[in-house]
DNA sequence: GGGGCCATGTAACCCGTTACATGATTGA
DNA sequence: TCAATCATGTAACGGGTTACATGGCCCC
C-alpha cells in the first residue's frame, strides 16, 4: 500500500495517510498512522525505500520516502497476484435488515441519514474527479466506479424511502426531508 | 450479530455462521467459527441466550441457542445506536488504480475477472431473492440494495472494458501490445 | 474411497484502529 | 484564543481470519 502511494511520487508518512484517508482512494482502502509509520520502517529495513530528512523552518521536519528499484519491482510484482475478493461491511444495512422490529420513525431516520451520508460521499467523489486535471486511466476508473456505486445505492434507497412513505399515512409531528 | 441471527429464530453456531457466510447477509457482514462460538459463550455467561443440547443420531449433537428477554432487549437497544459508517475494501480496484503500470493484457484479465466475480455475486443475490417466499421488508431491502450495487458496478466495468477494447480491436481475449 | 456436509470448539496470529505524546504555526 | 494543519511516532487493544483438532454420515 505504501509502495503504491510512493509509485505516484515521493511522499512523507503524513502525505501517504492523507492519500488514503481523503482522496478517492478512501473507498478502496483506509490506513492510519498506526499502520503507515511502522510499514515504512519495515520497508526501509528491507531496502524497498530510502529516506531523506528534510529540515523545514516554521514546519516540523519531515522524512520524504522514495522507492528503490527493488521497491518498484516488488510493487509491480504484487500487481500480478490474484486480487483478494472485495469486502463490504454496512452496519446500517444490518440494522435495516431488522426493520420489522423498529418503529417506522426510526426506520425513516435510518434510511434518510444513510441517503445523506451516501450523498456526501458521492459529492466528495465528484469533487475528486473534477479536481484532478490530468487523471490517469486508473484514477478515472476508480472514481467512476465509486460514483456509479454510490449513485445506484442512493437511487435504490430513495425509491425504498418512497414506498415507506406510501404505506403509512404520515402522522403528525413528523420529519419532512431536508 | 449473533443476537440478530437468533432474532430470526433459534439456531446453532453452525447455522449462524451459514447465515452470515452464505445468505444475502454476506454482503453486509461476514463471520467465521472463530468469532461465533466464543461470542455465543460470552452471551450465555451474560444471560442473553440459553442453550439446549440436542442429541441427534446419524448427526453430531448440536446446541441450539435461544434468546432470553434480556438478549432481545439488548439487540433492540443496539438498533437504536448510530450505525458505524460503511466500509468497503477492494484490492482489485486498488490494482486497477495502477493500470497505467500494467500491460494491457493484464488489465483486461483483471477487469474481466472482476466482472465475472461480480456477476456471480449478483446471480447469488437474485437467487436469494427468489428463494425466499415470505421475505421481511428488511430482507428485501438488503437484497435489493445488493442487487442495485452489483448491477451498477458491472455496468460501469463493462463500459470501461468496451473503451479498453477500442484501442486494439481483437475479438477473443488475445493480447497484442505489451 | 474421497469429498463435502454436519457440528463444535481452540489457539495463534495478523491487522487495523484508537489513544497517547509532542510541538510549532496559521487563520478565524 | 481556539481550532486546524503540519509532522512523527509508540503502545495497547480489539476483532477477525486461519489453521488446527475431531468425527460420523451421505453421495458419487
Amino acid at each position: 500500500m505504501c509502495l503504491g502511494a510512493l509509485m505516484l511520487g515521493d511522499a512523507t508518512g503524513y502525505e501517504i495517510r492523507k492519500l488514503y484517508e481523503d482522496g478517492p482512494f478512501t473507498i478502496i482502502h483506509k490506513a492510519g498512522y498506526g499502520s503507515i509509520y511502522p510499514a515504512l520502517q519495515k520497508l526501509l529495513d528491507e531496502g524497498a525505500v530510502t529516506v531523506t530528512d528534510i529540515a523545514q523552518d516554521r514546519r516540523p521536519d519531515k522524512k520524504v520516502y522514495s522507492l528503490t528499484a527493488t521497491g518498484r519491482a516488488r510493487f509491480l510484482d504484487s500487481l500480478n497476484t490474484d486480487p483478494a475478493p472485495d469486502r463490504f461491511k454496512s452496519e446500517t444495512l444490518f440494522f435495516l435488515r431488522f426493520a420489522h422490529l423498529l418503529p417506522v420513525a426510526r426506520q425513516r431516520v435510518l434510511v434518510d441519514d444513510y441517503i445523506a451520508r451516501n450523498r456526501a460521499l458521492l459529492a466528495e467523489m465528484e469533487r475528486a474527479m473534477a479536481d484532478d486535471l490530468s487523471p490517469t486511466p486508473g484514477r478515472r476508473l476508480v472514481c467512476g466506479a465509486g460514483r456509479a456505486v454510490y449513485q445506484a445505492l442512493i437511487d435504490y434507497l430513495e425509491e425504498y424511502r418512497r414506498t415507506m412513505a406510501d404505506g403509512s399515512a404520515s402522522p403528525d409531528g413528523e420529519s419532512q426531508d431536508e
